[in-house]
DNA sequence: ATCACATGGCC
DNA sequence: GTTTTGT
DNA sequence: ACAAAACGGCCATGTGAT
């Protein structure tokens, strides 16, 4: 598809109607040969086109170039009183005042374009590999236009780009077609490229970045589906990449926005003069509020020229409109959202509604980012640029050369990021020291919440076996609660928080007081690793997730707490003032053990046991779920067994009883119902109603939705399956809970049977399977439901039927209480 | 006051 | 949380 | 192997409506 390769109107036009044709014709890469159900009429008005034209178009005679930004930059210094606002205010501070991550300052985001804000960290758009850019003096140097979002994007473009990061990746001498000045070589062609199409957004070297520019950035990343870093962002520089990272994350100091679908679509309606049902309906048909959003205001008439939104002026609204709360806060919030969508052209309006609903659907995230920064950093890094094409060459030949590090590790901006996950600071120290220098600078901080090591799931015990062949490994139970981290800092604060960084110190005041009795003499800062356990104090046995997420988050008051928790510690990222997390988890555990006391019903180590056999694995894991576990943890004790938040995300293994094969509860489910898929799953159904059958009042009761487990074939396949059986209204002999989140948005005889997977039995506020039998007035719902195959075999009647469910459900609660196996002889 | 609804955050 | 998908 | 994007149940909390 040929974007940006006409002009700036046409491409416009282009893209609404390419994505339109995208979500309607053939969505997800799909073969397109299914039939799609809905089929949406636009009617393009152009009306704003022109304003489009206007704004958007290039600045050609002051065509800039690469050579020029990287001079301009090599030798600025900073000056101090822009060092004072990045570190003196935007890091130090920080590093004193705990904090939630990822936060953005504003003197973060206040750098521009403008390379005097980061010095040597700006990188001007190109299609060429940066790296190779000192080498192209001989462009003209006079110019007062930077270009950070170029747009251009030809395949060839995109191929040379690639080329050249394997050649690097190879540790191999930089092709030669791709930097030399002599050749047809692709500056050159790249600019010849710019010059010859309507496409670059640029703007005067000391003003705002324009909203236009990243959004059209993020169309183009949209258009592929490769996740290639250099594909993607590198066009965007260092500066741009730090907005990118806001703009996905709609999120201010871990204040939320509060707006959601609903509010949104009021506000798109408000915006566009449609009516909410209009736009309801529309969405069903095109699956994504921003597209929607996009086409109603194409086809609304315009008056007069809109402001040119900047990419600062639409962070400055986000962060108002997180400021925003109390009575009539709603209004205000769409007030605010309107100022922003009436200036919006083309894509800003999809990318606007689509940051503000959390997800920018153009298959890239914070990771990638995270990546596009390691690169935008390295070759835009002073030592770097100074480089000799013979000392570049050497670097890459070099087996410590830091750029093949990163290419192929990503450790140098992935390790430092996962130790101390704040922008604030890692970016400024990226720009003032270097990616080389990154990890000295940004490393665990008790104060700061690392990212959380995570588990790979594990089909069955000998997989386990298999991955661990010939090496020392460790069980743990797994505790069903929730993630907490705790932190002491050397001044003795302490703090909780979340797998999600979320701070969790005012949930936990019971914690936090319990805590000083079992810190060992000596003890001074730490960082620990546990799961915080609902906790019966009379049985003294741990107590289902489902009662611990009872808990009040706000307000509380240690007097109060009617559910109390036992902190269940498995491992020590920090002691003392030094991080441990490069040793090995044999050497954590002793620190451990060495630097906590257990205390029943409290703080307690987590039970383990250094098996080898199969048999004993086994033997383990039904210990751990008749203890009210959801099964064990693996972990490698002495071979690479360091703590690797993100690097390897899941270092660990989990084996839970319902992911192996053959185990765990397993139903037969009707399927009375659809709903509309978004996104990906636009054109289909994206998750469906089931229920069991109650042979008694012979009626079916809702128990649970399903969407996950169901490959695109499934989606195609059912969509199809259920268009004869469609009905209009749901038969009396339907149960279920008529409210907005469960209702379908399509009924449907009681047609086919699905097994269904889950990991628990919950009693439900909505759901009616089994309603009356395990509580006076609730039903029964699943845990986790996914998706298993088709029961061609059985009829609707045949279904798992409520007095199953029921029965399964007492089973699940007898089996926990039997079993209280839970002394610790750890 | 009380309820319904929306949202965010756990799993 | 689970799952599928593309790279 | 990884990253991304679909989607699940259930709870507390805040706001708007009754």
């Amino acid at each position: 598809m040929p974007l940006y390769s006409r002009t700036e109107a046409e491409t416009v036009v282009t893209t609404v109607s390419a994505q339109l044709e995208k979500s309607i014709a053939s969505p997800p890469q799909s073969s397109a040969t299914a039939k799609r159900p809905h089929t949406l009429i636009i009617t393009d008005s152009d009306s704003d086109n022109d304003q489009l034209v206007r704004n958007l178009k290039p600045d050609h005679s002051s065509a800039f170039t690469f050579s020029e930004s990287l001079s301009d930059n090599t030798n600025v210094p900073p000056s101090k009183k822009q060092k004072d606002s990045h570190f003196e205010s935007g890091v130090d501070d920080d590093f004193q005042t705990p904090m939630k991550a990822p936060i953005l300052q504003p003197n973060l985001l206040e750098c521009t374009s403008d390379t005097k804000i980061i010095p040597g960290l700006n990188l001007a758009g190109r299609k060429v590999h940066p790296m190779f850019a000192n080498k192209t003096t001989g462009q003209k140097p006079s110019s007062d236009t930077v270009a950070t979002s170029v747009v251009e994007n030809s395949v060839d473009n995109l191929k040379t780009e690639k080329k050249a990061a394997d050649s690097m990746k190879a540790g191999g001498a930089p092709d030669n077609n791709i930097n030399d000045e002599e050749s047809g070589n692709s500056i050159d062609s790249a600019l010849k490229l710019i010059d010859s199409s309507d496409s670059v957004a640029s703007w005067k070297k000391n003003d705002p970045v324009p909203y236009s520019a990243l959004c059209k950035t993020f169309d183009e990343i949209e258009a592929t589906t490769k996740r290639g870093i250099s594909d993607k962002i590198f066009p965007h520089g260092f500066a741009s990449l730090a907005k990118i990272v806001v703009t996905i994350c709609p999120e201010y100091e871990g204040k939320e926005l509060g707006i959601g679908d609903s509010i949104l679509m009021k506000a798109v309606a408000n915006a566009t003069g449609r009516s909410i049902s209009n736009i309801k309906s529309d969405c069903d048909k095109v699956g994504d509020l921003g597209t929607v959003a996009e086409v109603s205001k194409k086809k609304q008439m315009t008056f007069g020229v809109g402001k040119i939104l900047t990419v600062d002026k639409v962070f400055a609204t986000l962060k108002e409109i997180s400021g925003i709360s109390g009575s009539s806060s709603q209004a205000k919030k769409i007030e605010r959202i309107n100022s922003l969508l009436v200036n919006c052209k083309g894509s800003e309006t999809k990318f606007l509604i689509r940051s503000l609903e959390g997800k920018l659907r153009i298959g890239l995230a914070e990771k990638t980012v995270l990546v596009a920064i390691s690169h935008a950093s390295i070759i835009s890094n002073i030592e770097c640029k100074a480089w000799s094409k013979e000392k570049l060459e050497r670097e890459l030949e070099s087996g410590t050369a830091i750029l093949k590090q990163v290419l192929e590790k990503k450790k140098l901006t992935f390790h430092p990021y996962s130790e101390l996950p704040n922008y604030d600071i890692i970016i400024p120290a990226l720009a003032e020291h270097g990616i080389k220098k990154l990890h000295e600078i940004c490393k665990l901080t008790p104060g700061i919440p690392l990212k959380p090591m995570l588990a790979h799931p594990t089909k069955s015990l000998t997989e386990v076996l298999d991955r661990f062949e010939n090496i020392n490994f460790i069980c743990e139970f797994k505790y069903d609660g929730e993630r907490a981290q705790i932190h002491q800092l050397e001044d003795g604060t302490i703090n909780i928080y979340s797998r999600n960084s979320e701070n969790l110190s005012v949930k936990y005041p019971d914690i936090m007081q319990m805590l000083p009795d079992v810190i060992a003499p000596g003890v001074t800062s730490f960082v620990l690793d546990c799961e915080a356990v609902a906790w019966d104090i009379k049985k003294k046995c741990i107590l289902p997730f489902q009662v611990l997420s009872t808990r009040k988050r706000k307000d509380v008051a240690v007097e109060d707490i009617q559910v109390a928790v036992c902190v269940y510690v498995f491992d020590i990222l920090y002691l003392n003032g030094k991080s441990l997390i490069t040793e090995t988890l044999r050497s954590r555990k002793e620190s451990l053990k060495k630097s906590f006391f257990e205390q029943e019903g409290k703080f307690t180590f987590a039970k383990a046991l250094e098996a080898s056999s199969v048999d004993e694995i086994q033997t383990f894991l039904d210990e751990s779920v008749a203890g009210n576990c959801e099964g064990l943890m693996v972990k490698t004790m002495d071979d690479g067994s360091t703590y690797e938040p993100s690097i390897r995300s899941k270092n660990w293994l989990k084996v839970k009883k319902d992911y192996l094969t053959g185990i765990g509860d397993t139903l037969d489910l009707v399927v009375i119902g659809g709903y509309f898929g978004k996104g990906k799953r636009t054109g289909w159904y994206g998750g469906f109603l089931l229920a069991c059958y109650d042979d008694d009042s012979e009626t079916y009761q809702s128990i649970c939705k399903v969407a996950t487990g169901l490959t695109e074939e499934n989606l195609k396949q059912f969509y199809e399956l259920f268009e004869p059986y469609k009905i209009d209204v749901p038969p009396s002999y339907y149960q279920f809970s008529d409210v907005p989140n469960i209702r379908p948005d399509v009924w449907f005889k009681p047609v086919q049977v699905w097994e269904v997977k889950a990991a628990d039995l919950s009693i439900s506020p909505v759901h009616h399977a089994g309603k009356g039998l395990c509580d006076p007035s609730k039903g029964i719902s699943l845990r986790f439901p996914r998706f298993i195959r088709v029961r061609e075999d059985k009829g609707p009647e045949q279904a798992t039927n409520a007095e199953q469910v029921a029965t399964m459900y007492r089973a699940q609660n007898l089996n926990s209480a039997s079993g209280n196996v839970l002394e610790d002889d750890f």
